[in-house]
DNA sequence: ATGGCATTTGTAAGCGTTTACATTTCAAAT
DNA sequence: ATTTGAAATGTAAACGCTTACAAATGCCAT
């Protein structure tokens, strides 16, 4: 291998095969119009030199790079990982290459995301939740890059989503609960501003209780980040409470886990003791002891709607179309009907 | 806000400022260079057009992205997070970008992904662990793109390497445990082909075999893909052993949490039946029940660590250090002495 | 052989930046 | 007023690709 000064360029690749430039593109972005002596040619000088195409000059060239952006709110939990992953797959198997950021739940963060992707020459964007300044809906606009939003569905909101309805799976799940017995109601949520999952979820509860007869304002709700450690320690503060509550619904699987360490701490026993439920149904929920029921979500089907929809909003230049898909009650062990409903 | 047909150049932005584009451009590069009036007059036409540069033109004409790929195995669970979220942090702090992508534990799928990273320009890689094709090497040192690793550390290797030497962190983790009585030593580990941190943690176990007098080929051991549900099954696999193994280490937390669900499936109870460890300590290690003993891994020194040398080996233009980093046993609950050593 | 048509290949003009180098401007020193 | 040099700004050439258009080639019917 000759140890050339620099990385080879199309133009190497072409003086050694002893055509133009642009046969060694057209090799490269359409082989079969190339005769098959030619193309051989060409991609034996292109094994030669080890060559690479330049990103860089390609997109510029073509403005397009088969690139799409997703921007979550967090990889330090896996409640975004399957989703992802199934979005991912299918992105992969339409010639698409997907970049990940994220971004800490922090709504400027995001913003300079987005801004980032989009430089990048993102063909399209991924994002969860409704929630975000209407300007950035407009600047995307204005470059014309495609967007389309996942975890949520909302046919009123400025973008299109493909997701399902916090509002009313918490509403039903709160719903079950109410009618196991369950009166001394609380909540650990993640924080809320900037997000309309968890907004949703916590107007379900409300619902729920509303529907149900009681005061939706007594309900018992703390907000914290997204941790273990948050849920854990939420739970301990809302154990101080007297009387205590009959049952804690989590906003999400991680609060839920938190929760169950919590009290553990505190020597109470789940369910016996206190009823726990989570929201996601990561993984995570099935590890636990006792196993969390939950809100199971479709992310593998989610993730891989998404990416039909976006790749074709993008390649058909077209509205994106909402979706609504179903969540369903998975029912586990860290839930006992409530005997003593007094408040 | 003139609804403009495309996204505003450069050369828009000039004209509107009545500059040059060399002027747009200092003003975005290096404002310093100019005078206050004129920086007032460009800013205000960048903000009047809502331009961002165009990252392809950008990276093609200044050879310089200001981003750093890394390829992970998987985002699937936390074990790379917390190191990932470090080095993100440290590398933002010093103006870089970074690009993340998984490979599922996938050899070629991680060849794509570095090219790919390479193409789009990165200018600098970092990976876990140190075994791939050698050609990788080659490859990323004809294109002049600086590699670190990370997650292993290995003087001899050929890249420079920012970890611990795991190898030495499971050797003495398995000798501490042969000390407290027990023999019957099983494991369970990530696949270890491709992947010389499976490998080297394997390897210590049968060093403190051996060292004990004990013959290592005797060790009981599984190889499985990375989730819980794979650590439950060799769990279960592991216990249709007679006799029973008395401990199970696990070449991970995942691997291990997985175990004790597995434990519990069958009414063994965690420590006093069956003893299990982990490997990474990471959150999850704590809010399984018992709680986790596993070996500790500084994740987030590692990854600040490792960001400050690449960005050092791009910006100094030389060979990257390599640095041993130290891992510490964490004792838990998840562990008890053996009373019955006998085989 | 010849013309005509489809197929293959080549030529060259961008794509939106950065940056060497050239030119202009400005303030201080004469 | 002039000169002078530093500071600010402008000019234009890359950077490595794609692609419209032009030119060449090959094949078939005549």
């Amino acid at each position: 291998m000759p140890a050339s000064d620099a990385a080879p360029t199309l133009d190497d690749v072409a003086r050694l095969a002893d055509v133009s430039t642009a046969t060694v593109s057209r090799c490269l972005n359409d082989p079969g119009k190339l005769t098959q002596t030619t193309r051989e040619k060409v991609q034996a000088a292109i094994a030669e030199l080890g060559y690479t195409p330049n990103f860089a000059a390609r997109s510029m060239a073509a403005k397009r790079t088969f690139t799409i952006g997703a921007i979550i709110p967090t990889m330090e939990n896996a409640i975004f990982a399957r989703g992802l992953q199934a979005f991912q797959e299918e992105l992969d198997r339409r010639g698409y290459t997907l970049l990940v950021s994220s971004t800490a739940y922090r709504a400027d963060a995001e913003e300079k995301q987005i801004r980032n992707l989009v430089a990048r020459g993102a063909d399209g964007l991924l994002v969860i939740g409704h929630d975000r300044d209407p300007a950035i809906y407009d600047y995307l606009r204005q470059q014309r890059v495609p967007v389309l939003v996942t975890w949520s569905y909302d046919e009123t909101a400025p973008a299109p989503s493909i997701g399902f309805d916090n509002r009313a799976a918490m509403r039903q799940f709160a719903q079950n609960v109410l009618a196991s017995g369950h009166r001394r109601i609380s909540m650990i949520s993640s924080m809320s501003e900037q997000n309309d999952r968890a907004r949703m979820r916590i107007e379900g509860v409300r619902d729920a209780m509303s529907a149900h007869g009681l005061d939706p304002s007594t309900l018992a709700l703390i907000e914290v980040p997204y941790t273990f450690d948050d849920g854990a320690g939420a739970f301990l503060k809302l154990m101080q409470q007297d009387p205590k509550p009959s049952i804690v619904l989590c906003g999400s699987d991680v609060l839920a886990v938190g929760a169950i360490r919590g009290a553990r701490q505190l020597g109470m026993r789940v369910p016996q003791d206190i009823s726990i439920t989570g929201f996601d149904d990561i993984e995570l929920a099935q590890v636990t002891h006792p196993e969390l029921t939950t809100v199971h979500v479709p992310h593998h089907e989610m993730g891989r709607l998404a990416a039909q929809e976006l790749v074709a909003m993008i390649e058909d230049k077209r509205e994106g179309i909402s979706q609504r898909l179903d969540t369903t009650i998975i029912e586990r062990a860290s839930v006992a009907p409530c005997r003593s409903p007094t408040a």
